[in-house]
DNA sequence: ATTTTAGTACGAAACAAGTCGTAAAAATGA
DNA sequence: TCATTTTTACGACTTGTTTCGTACTAAAAT
């Protein structure tokens, strides 16, 4: 039981996060670098960002040597629920099946994606 | 086509909005009173978001006579569907199938929700 | 050795969200 | 009519997020 489970990360900090989660650790010019991609910002801000998610403590880090590495330190399932949870309370009036379902209708899945979502649904069936 | 699309309503906003949607329209007296079951904040407080929710287009208003009314204008399901855009996007890597999964696993469903589920799947299918 | 490069730390500015106090105006009612 | 209540308008304060400039330090390159 994380003792950080409550904390919601903003919307930046999630996009440092989604890059740790990816590549299960890094120093902050990696992240910076990945997120230059479709981000501009210096890299003091990365920097700066990092910082104090490690003070929040949304991730860890290894400072044995002048270029610290970072990770994660909440998990990338327990985020989703997290937000999944405040999502299907503030929109869906508390029905997760609503989200389910709006989410299904309102977007393209492949033939296999429909299967393994079946597959899921047989085995929720059958409890 | 709303031109208001790509508004994005902030929590509080989501909560004011949650009331208008299921009054069809109401007060800033109306929708401060619904709140207050919940929430504790004074009464001007819901006053200016709805004047900012108003400047911003998430709101209109009747104001003919003193007392305001207010409607949204966005829709409930334009909302729904931006939201779990975003969250696809910022934490599923893109794969709304991933959401889907996440959400139907992750919260327990009834027999009736399941079927529900499985006869929009089925028609999916199909196509 | 000393210059250059790459890194961290830190403070401050800019912005946004949420909060409320106070003033003014309209409606109500004594 | 005049006081009370209800409502809107507006400004300011607080807190949190994002941004970056600048200073300092360690490592690397010359």
């Amino acid at each position: 039981m994380s003792t950080f489970k409550n904390l919601k990360p903003t919307d930046s900090e999630l996009e440092i996060l989604q890059v740790l989660w990816n590549k299960e650790q890094a120093t902050v010019r990696e992240v910076h670098e990945t997120l230059s991609e479709h981000k501009d910002a210096g890299y003091t801000t990365t920097l700066k960002l990092m910082q104090i998610m490690f003070e929040k403590g949304l991730v860890k880090r290894d400072d044995s040597s002048k270029t610290h590495i970072y990770k994660a330190n909440i998990s990338k399932e327990s985020t989703q629920k997290q937000f999944i949870g405040k999502m299907v309370h503030s929109l869906f009036g508390g029905s997760s099946t609503e989200l389910v379902m709006q989410a299904l209708g309102s977007a393209q899945h492949s033939e296999e994606d429909l299967n393994e979502i079946q597959k899921l649904l047989d085995n929720l069936k059958k409890k």
